[in-house]
DNA sequence: AGGCGTACATCAGGGCTTTGATAGATCTTG
DNA sequence: CAAGATCTATCAAAGCCCTGATGTACGCCT
């Protein structure tokens, strides 16, 4: 006797915590896969897809795109400026803030290595109606909701803009 | 302005994999508060917790139930022992293996925090109609199966028993 | 101008996670 | 019995992520 592990399994794996990570870590899982060529991590990965759409960011606002602290937007970053695949100066209008931008190597890589990771989140999709791509998104987005909101001792205000960007 | 703000987040969260990360995100972040006055952290919480399901067990097993590498379980049994929550002791019938169980201030901590833990996904599953909950379960496991699913170079076989545990 | 509040960058420390490689024990099979 | 497959544990290296704490820069408000 001792536990009968299939009961167990089933048992750990109900838990609601469990589905979502373990999709959290397929997905995970399998963009790494298709990244790894390149030399690229997801969250590498991510920062640099989010440096193309908004060049020249500062790392804080860099890492509430990617929703990571600074501190792990730091070492992201760190990382690749050490390859060359983006560069750092100082703002003009904010010295201090340091605003990033994908280099030409980094652009060209990205370019390559955004085809692979939208592959798989279109395999993804596509097994999938619509309907309920649609509906997944809006159930995890209540999930995320209702556990972000019984908020605690959390300042309110507004954010937006302050000024802190370029080009 | 360059590059509106607002735009480019929409277009970072509407990747299929924002919503899971941040869903996952949200679920970590919120238990972790939780745990945190317990001196838990979510992964040291669910070992603890598979662990009170299926006591002595080996590390690997812990393992592959809380879906983490040997490795990760390794670092996390390790710290839970220097902590005297777990014990840990080779085997009678497998020397070389090393089965883990709760000691009693183990047990004792973990009912406490379990109390916790799941109030918290209590808070979640309540937000949604069961139906609602059977949903996002479903959809979440079927795209585990799509991302997994397109195996590359793993071995196929059974698993189940081969005898490693106690009691 | 002096202060207060807010944002940014960074150091320090603790933990988790993964890949890759090493090594001993056990089971299966020829 | 010996070989090969399987399972277990662990070392090592590289990254990511978080909390907490500093120190600086800027904007607003009195």
């Amino acid at each position: 006797m001792g536990t009968d592990e299939k009961k167990v399994a089933e048992s750990v794996a109900w838990r609601p915590g469990g589905a979502v990570k373990r999709a959290e870590q397929a997905l995970m899982a399998e963009k790494s896969r298709v990244l790894r060529p390149f030399g690229l991590t997801v969250p590498q990965y991510a920062a640099m897809y989010a440096l193309s759409l908004a060049p020249g960011i500062s790392g804080a606002k860099l890492a509430r795109l990617c929703s990571v602290t600074p501190q792990s937007m730091a070492t992201v970053i760190k990382t690749l400026e050490s390859r060359g695949l983006v560069e750092r100066r100082p703002s003009s209008d904010h010295a201090q803030v340091l605003v990033t931008r994908l280099s030409r190597a980094g652009q060209a890589l990205l370019r390559k290595a955004d085809a692979e990771a939208v592959a798989v989140e279109r395999r993804l999709v596509d097994a999938f109606t619509p309907d309920e791509v649609a509906l997944l998104r809006g159930l995890l987005e209540r999930a995320v909701v209702v556990l972000t909101d019984g908020e605690h001792d959390d300042t309110e205000h507004d954010d937006s803009e302050h000024g802190a960007d370029s080009s």
